[in-house]
DNA sequence: AAGAATTTAGCACGATGGTGCTACAAAGGC
DNA sequence: GCCTTTGTAGCACCATCGTGCTAAATTCTT
């Protein structure tokens, strides 16, 4: 047998591989033989793991979707004590919400990917399936996070959860939106900036201005 | 000679079929022959009004937000009288932001090649200007919005304008995205809630619940 | 009616893309 | 040492794309 390799493994790597050409040239040229250069792996190498081009991007978009909305479970397990001072509360909220925007290098790369994945998703059915899983995750950690909000007395009163929840999501995303495609106008602190503001505003206890 | 044609308007009519085509299969299709074929002419009869792919791209692009732009501009001109009541302002503001979500056909369309446009744009240097130049005009519009409803007396006292314009931008994008993304999940009905409620939070004498 | 310019049509070439298929290399079991 | 399995490499084919170029059709002007 030849050497051992771990064929998840692999295909893990040529996912990535993926990313980096999406986030450099735009998905559309990920092609089987620029994916394939950018892993710095012969073509017949990379479809020895994959059956085809779309099965490359369906695994590519499913495993980031996986990598991304386990790691904003974490969050939603990493909440403070109950009896925690709401103002601990609102720290730990913004800092699950603040796992959505390119606030840093990582940060930036992985939004870069999922505008690139998520927008593909909208003409191509193969892809839509997870985008909407990852919208549907997102939607339920902001649901969450008001909701914990609401439980340790941090929340205003007498908002609506529905709207409430679309609003802080339709704001995290619109500002990852931004960040990403105008990085010139719309910087980290910026984007913080007016995050808290809206959190101050719904936790009126924590408004740090 | 030949029939006479306007060449601008020639120009325009591929512009409005590479807008077709991104709708429906996405941007990376508006290939030559698909833009020739969606407006139903010959490919050579394309090429005779365009010097090359990058060409139409660039014009279609545009096109697009000298159209976009100028519909946005019309709402700062047709702003109410000072004296009229606040209401009547929040009403005309809303109705301008509107202008900018996926409410009805018409809107859909456009933002869902807006979304192309800009996102292509990313990864395109020749596209750049032209989105960057749409993110400022539309920017410029919300800061205008606000400045008028402060003005008019309809806003609240102590708001920081620039993070207020950020807010109120991101949240107007993050819902055209969201419109536009997951159509089945944010109606119109949802996308209008959400963004009065926003209104009513900063123009609290408008709280329309 | 004739000529001329504009518009339309399309061939041909090279580049790039996905994919079927074959050939070779490597490494563990016998 | 040999074979079998797994990984690597790549050729060949057809489709699509942009583009240079040529040719035909059309209709206005004279």
């Amino acid at each position: 047998m030849p050497k051992k390799v771990d064929p998840e493994a692999r295909r893990q790597e040529v996912a990535e591989a993926v990313f980096r050409v999406a986030r450099r040239d735009g998905l559309e040229h990920a092609s089987l033989r620029n994916v394939a250069a950018e892993a710095g792996l012969a073509i017949g190498s990379v479809r020895h793991y994959f059956a085809g081009q779309s099965d490359i991007m369906i695994f590519a978009m499913r495993h980031f979707v996986d990598r991304a909305g386990a790691r904003l479970m974490e969050h939603v397990r990493d909440r403070p004590a109950p009896d925690a001072p709401p103002d601990r509360h609102v720290a730990v909220f913004a800092a699950a919400l603040a796992e959505l925007l390119p606030l840093d290098a990582e940060r930036r790369e992985e939004t870069e990917v999922w505008l690139a994945f998520t927008v593909s998703a909208r003409t191509r059915d193969d892809l839509r399936p997870y985008a909407e899983r990852l919208y549907d995750e997102t939607r339920d950690l902001i649901r969450k996070v008001l909701a914990a909000a609401e439980r340790s007395g941090a929340l205003r009163d007498g908002l609506d959860p529905e709207v409430e929840t679309e609003r802080l999501y339709a704001l995290v995303d619109g500002l990852a939106l931004h960040g990403v495609l105008q990085p010139g106008r719309l910087d980290a602190d910026a984007m913080r900036a007016t995050l808290h503001r809206h959190l101050g505003e719904i936790m009126p206890r924590a408004d740090d201005r």
